[in-house]
DNA sequence: TTTCCTTACGCCTATCGTAAGCATA
DNA sequence: TATGCTTACGATAGGCGTAAGGAAA
């Protein structure tokens, strides 16, 4: 046999007066039935909780136990529903954003700032992993929002751009390029290039050669890992065309020198995740996202 | 308008089976009042708990923390007579203590008979959970004190080391470390790492990291349960860094190697505890940790 | 005699179970 | 067509309020 939330509302009214009289008006009733809610809690858990004689109310030892975890018990019963309906309305929650290395340079770090600003009770987890894997991780639901590039991403999930960049050339240090104020595709020749991976970095790949003959230069290396294409420039191993943001990486002995012939936006960072996800969190970062203007 | 606790139990009852008939069998009833109890509970806190169509029933974000309250609510319903029957039969404090499996096999019991001994009328309760778990039950009031990792403790409790040991190497009866009597960490490469949870059990991933180089080795698994990872070592699936005290497990064909570069106290244990407490046990429970030095 | 907790009795609300409804695979 | 959540309806149990009871100051 159980005791009833009105039973410990009961109680914790009569402790707090010690008068079962009192406490009944507190609890808009008539002291009868808080009579009856007492004695039923006391036999439904086998102890005495007052000591009661006609002319006053203490606690037992007991009581004053039972006091302690009734209170406990209600700020639990309050504070249930209270949390079910912030995160129901998205204010509480948790988001795990999957970003790539090259978009938590900055992009990312401005939209925790403003999470953490418009969304405190949102806690963020981050994963790292590139497009490819986010697709996956965002219909098995490991992740709920992606940063990535708007490249071969199924229709399945909705993308919102969230920042645009430009291309840049990274030449090392003594290179002939060093110190101009920008650089024309065309000139782009007989050099020896750092190409990103066509397989693991498709979408740098397909902007590299859509815009640069990469058949009048040579080829030195194909990777996926920005650092260390930089890394492979500062060593004097050759040029790379990289996204604006990699200038952020501030390695030694390299500089990055804007393509004057092509747009500003072609580097695209788009934020991509299931419309059919069932956390309201998500809701909110992507409002954030679509009217903050992340982009600016 | 408040829900009630049959309603909770109800809920529980769904969340667990996510079938509303199987849940229904479980509470001795049939299903549609357990519908309406879920409906009415819905509507009195405002939130939808349990998405469902006619075909299956899923719990929500909201349902999923109100479920983890709902855990909650319900231990506390399930101490409260407890202690007040404890109290009413001479006990004068109880002292309820949430720790992780682990911390369970060595220094709880020590802990336990020492305060048998010299807190007599003090009744003791475990809870088992995490240490981010204990943190939050702190914070609820659903436990006392927490024994758990020093790592990521908010500064709002108080903590006081209880104990530190080695970390050892588990590996199968026929690996080529058995038998051995120490094992440098730099002789542990190529070999394959079942690992800590880099999440779950974050402490221990950390430690493992600090001290391995886990760049040289394959991780096969990564796990927070420790008996599990133990299990997987004596089923040949890998080696793994844990605990002393994890060989009091005593897991057939498992053995445990001690690292000979790495400081015996590493691993520490802490009793934490919410300051702001006014139980009275608690006091005594922490001046006992304190001066008896349990980590001797 | 007054105070105030408890017991007695009638009314009413709420929940249960059975039965029918209805959408989905 | 079968499964399984929901709505409808009648019966019942439990709680409330009013009224009466009883012990202490």
């Amino acid at each position: 046999m159980k005791f009833t939330l009105a039973q410990i509302l009961s109680f914790i009214a009569v402790a707090e007066n010690l008068h079962f009289g009192k406490a009944a008006e507190e609890l808009n009733m008539t002291q009868p039935p808080l009579s009856r809610q007492i004695q039923k809690l006391e036999k439904s858990i086998g102890v005495q909780l007052f000591e009661r004689n006609n002319r006053n109310v203490t606690l037992t030892p007991a009581g004053e136990s039972f006091l302690a975890e009734a209170y406990g018990l209600l700020a639990s019963v309050e504070r249930a529903p209270r949390r079910a309906q912030k995160i129901a309305e998205g204010a509480w929650g948790q988001i795990t954003i999957g970003c790539t290395a090259v978009s938590s340079f900055g992009v990312l770090g401005d939209l925790l700032s403003r999470m953490a600003d418009r969304l405190p009770g949102v806690s963020v987890e981050i994963a790292e992993m590139v497009t490819a894997e986010e697709v996956k991780a965002l219909s098995e639901g490991l992740i709920d929002i992606g940063l990535g590039r708007p490249d071969r991403v199924p229709s399945i999930v909705e993308t919102t751009q969230i920042h645009s960049e430009r291309l840049v050339v990274a030449v090392p240090a003594h290179h002939e390029f060093a110190g101009r104020t920008s650089v024309a595709s065309s000139e782009i020749a007989n050099q020896t290039l750092i190409m990103h991976s066509p397989t693991k970095a498709r979408y740098f790949y397909d902007l590299t050669v859509r815009y640069i003959d990469v058949g009048a230069n040579e080829i030195a290396h194909s990777l996926s890992q920005i650092l260390t294409i930089v890394n492979l420039v500062a060593a004097g191993r050759g040029i790379a065309i990289v996204s604006e943001s990699a200038s952020s990486l501030r390695v030694d002995g390299v500089s990055y020198i804007p393509l004057s012939d092509v747009p500003d936006d072609v580097v695209e960072l788009h934020a991509i995740w299931n419309p059919e996800s069932r956390n309201p969190a998500l809701r909110q970062v992507i409002d954030l996202i679509r009217n903050e203007n992340l982009s600016a």
